[in-house]
DNA sequence: AGATAATACATTGTGCGCAATATTATTTCG
DNA sequence: CGAAATAATATTGCGCACAATGTATTATCT
């Protein structure tokens, strides 16, 4: 069992930073990373949102989402105010560069299909497989502060 | 497609760092990183091997290899010698602890499943449909300094 | 042989990820 | 009301990943 080709996580594990790698130059255009790309997509679904709704739907907490938020924050992209009624919660919203920016980024997951030369139905059945096992394995408290 | 659950890659970015969540606290007690069980598991199939050959392997290049196995010798667990013929290769060794440490972990595989939850069934089909992209879309280039 | 190129690894700098802890604000309870 | 508990985010520290660059060594090619 100790053998790399019996893992099931390093093939996923591989994957995954192989398929970032197959986005990097198209995101570097955008001035994007991988995960400020997916903090982007979740705000451009809705918006404001918290930084614990971020982390939850990210499954990140906030020593990660912290520094990243201030970056997208110095680039313009969006802004981070405590809301009035709780000033423990941090709203962040888009600016109008950072709602701009998702016509720029449309043609991205076509462009890495086609860089990656996978199929639709390749993708479709990764992603199933993976939200499967996600849904059975994620304990659901990914927050600083909730160590349990 | 710029919604968050039409991406096939954000599932595997989640659910490779939450397979490495459920690795942690087994491999704390061995006093591994997932990164530097992955080396070990390598050379515990085959000994000795270059960083350039573990790089292949793993998909790694020298940036990340050459301080993750500085903190492995440090540990006492691999030994770190230049060739003699041939200077510029650095072989990578497995200490007497470092094979000794093989026993301690053969019962990390197990123990990750249960503690997810999950059947060998689910991740050979979820090895299976990774390994698949994995063979298609890695360029198999990741050693530092081939920018071409 | 001597210049040039190629190879293998090391270094530097940036940005995650995450545990542990700190800080500030709100809620709860006596 | 005031102290203690809780909640939301921030900070710190460490270890990856990876691009870009540097350095030393070996191979190649006149």
């Amino acid at each position: 069992m100790l053998q790399l080709d019996n893992q099931a996580c390093f093939p996923l594990y591989a994957l995954s930073r192989e398929i970032i790698n197959h986005y990097r130059p198209l995101l570097d255009e955008i001035d994007l990373t991988y995960p400020q790309y997916l903090v982007m997509m979740v705000l451009w679904e809705s918006q404001p949102q918290t930084v614990n709704q971020l982390g939850e739907r990210l499954l990140l907490d906030s020593g990660t989402l912290t520094p990243l938020l201030k970056r997208l924050e110095q680039k313009g992209l969006i802004s981070r105010t405590r809301r009035s009624s709780d000033e423990r919660v941090v709203e962040i919203s888009l600016t109008i560069d950072g709602v701009d920016l998702k016509s720029s980024a449309t043609d991205i997951p076509g462009k890495v299909m086609q860089s990656m030369n996978v199929t639709l139905e390749e993708l479709t059945e990764l992603r199933n497989v993976a939200r499967k096992l996600l849904a059975k394995t994620n304990r659901g408290c990914t927050s600083a502060g909730k160590t349990e």
